[in-house]
DNA sequence: AAGGTTTGCGAGAGCGTTCTCGCAAGTCTC
DNA sequence: GAGACTTGCGAGAACGCTCTCGCAAACCTT
């Protein structure tokens, strides 16, 4: 009479139904050290025929490595750098035999702290975090985080001594600006998503990630440099919310002086213009311009298409993946801070009024 | 001169140094079985000094269970299903206490074999999982699965005994169709995104998977019981990529009796009506009217808004998990095959040829 | 033919937990 | 104040694997 065995066949099933012992077993099957060629066919065999699936757990106890990264994010795969982000680091890291262990943060440092937390219980081997705060930080200390490496994405963090890999947005705002001003837009709108920030207010917070951070320093810059000065109420900073948002482009478009173009910092920010617009009946290109950041097929498939600053998401993902892995595999890399290119696509969302300055609403014959 | 240490503290260390043993250590630190408060606290005290962290890999090895989760998914967070599932199963998952593995497949069963091979290895306690195919599912029987219990979603796959949570897509598509019917459009347009096709094709492929099946269906019932006889040359079956699709848009386009308005099984497709619409200067809801599935932020703010046949994606993905958690949790649940409602969500895509039939090309006055 | 080297394999420890069991001391009961 | 029960804790096994070490047999080498 067997016993019932309900679980899962383990090396000691292989090695007995082999007549082997459990090391011969576990060298059949893991293909290490001197084995027999002949008894290695013949253990990976009976390894086959009872479903013998080896358990990671007990390797990963053993070896010490889970083949495992953590990702820590915001996961609102709604979002056009979320999406294609994670797509590609669960591409690059499974190509790489590792897998992803997702956690949500939802933007909230609390959550953070504690997915940070977990994923150290699951002994990730490491993990790529986009921080959701430019200023607590202390989970991202070597103390907490031991031998465990980590890059960030998306946002850099300054205090912190941490690979990351980024976008240059300073330049690819500043870019999206000198476009805007070289087709005849002198009054800007500059709408900011602003984490943190309850309603909008055109008060710059005092800490902005980053990400964001760069963004309106590129707008700004490339504005004085070509002599524009833009007013308070041009600036919007708000919270990550449709109807905060749709609120402030109303607001903005019912000035007195009413910008020609919006520049958006995000596609929350974008769509937020594309339901005032609609509603107002304005049409993209025409009556109200739009440049936003982070390409996706929507916005390429609109008519008219939306101009945007394009970011290189997947290389973003594909770095830091293989930065990663290059300190787990071979401890000791020089942390680097990588800052990719972005790149500007024009379409048609941004008005000519060189050509045609009667687009704009202030224009006097 | 103490020893190195370099990696984590374990719970032995907390021990030695709470000067307790093992077990009461691990009672203290785990809430369970007799302990003194005092020693609990105390021990809880030492362990948060030095930094302690458990290492659930070895909790797992023990209570043999990971509180870790496997999606196996087509991880295109691009699309309007995958990004809003991941992230309720995410979250779900989270709230219950457990942490999600992710698997990308690309719609390729040999990588979903995989995936799932990898994910029995990492034990994790089931597992949800959107097959890539109708046909091939020896990997998804109980035999490789063992006590894995597994939820699909999205699709159903008939076959097999197990829980499934999907969309009640023939109903959705056949509303949508009676409501495009009665705002009077006659010729119809299907677009059907289908893997394992190259190119595309009018002729129907043998075997779809069952949301695909069913949208097809859904069509076909509507416009039979409308008595509307669909042309062979109106059904377009094609692969899911931009050139090919595009290409089968404007083919559809310049039929001599062309379609009125355009049905999309995807939002892929939708994107390359959008693109040919544009190409073309058609706007939609006058000169071309178009319905999708699976509602996104951008089709809501697009001008106008596209009507769409919007399926509850959050839900299936709670639901999912919380039945998968219930297998796990209580083995023995019976399977269920759920279907929820979907919502037809008229926006301004769709021309009312009934109140303007002069908006159809083919009127004659 | 004697020594050295290589090959193949098994015994056993150890990774960091949990959990059962047993024991000593304290608390109750009458 | 003796037995019964409760409380708090430690010893040790177990989860399933890998890997070092040692040993016997087989193979060279001179």
């Amino acid at each position: 009479m067997a016993e019932p065995k309900s679980s899962r066949p383990t090396i000691v099933d292989v090695a007995e139904k082999a007549g082997v012992s459990r090391a011969t077993a576990s060298r059949a099957l893991s293909n290490y050290g001197r084995i027999n060629q002949e008894t290695a066919k013949h253990v990976r065999a009976v390894a086959e025929s009872i479903g013998y699936i080896s358990n990671e757990l007990a390797r990963a106890m053993r070896v010490g490595k889970t083949k495992t990264l953590g990702l820590v994010v915001i996961a609102d795969f709604t979002n056009a750098f979320f999406d294609r982000a994670t797509k590609s680091i669960v591409d690059a890291a499974r190509a790489r035999g590792y897998q992803v262990l997702i956690t949500n943060t939802d933007e909230d440092i609390a959550v953070e702290r504690n997915a940070i937390e977990t994923l150290i219980e699951k002994r990730v081997d490491g993990m790529i975090v986009v921080p959701s705060t430019a200023v607590v930080h202390d989970h991202l200390e070597p103390r907490r985080l031991g031998e465990t490496p980590v890059v960030l994405i998306d946002r850099r963090l300054d205090g912190l001594r941490m690979t990351s890999v980024t976008t240059d947005d300073f330049i690819g705002t500043e870019e999206a600006m000198r476009h805007a001003i070289s087709l005849g837009h002198k009054r800007f709108g500059f709408l900011v998503a602003t984490a943190g920030v309850k309603g909008s207010t055109s008060e710059r917070p005092p800490v902005l990630i980053s990400t964001i951070e760069e963004r309106v320093n590129g707008f700004m810059n490339a504005a004085v440099e070509a002599g524009i000065k833009p007013r308070a109420q041009s600036w919007v900073y708000c919270q990550d919310d449709p109807t905060i948002s749709e609120a402030a482009v109303a607001k903005m478009l019912d000035q007195p002086k009413a910008p020609t173009i919006i520049m958006a910092s995000n596609n929350d920010m974008a769509l937020a213009v594309l339901k005032v617009a609609g509603n107002r009946q304005l049409t993209l290109g025409r009556d109200l311009s739009l440049i936003t950041v982070d390409d996706s097929q929507w916005l390429a498939a609109m008519s008219p298409g939306i101009t945007v600053v394009a970011r290189p998401v997947e290389l973003v993902g594909q770095i830091a993946v293989e930065k990663l892995i290059a300190e787990i595999e071979h401890p000791g890399q020089p942390t680097e801070k990588i800052v990719l290119p972005t790149e500007l696509i024009a379409r048609g969302s941004v008005a000519n009024l060189v050509l045609r300055p009667e687009l704009d609403p202030e224009y006097k014959e």
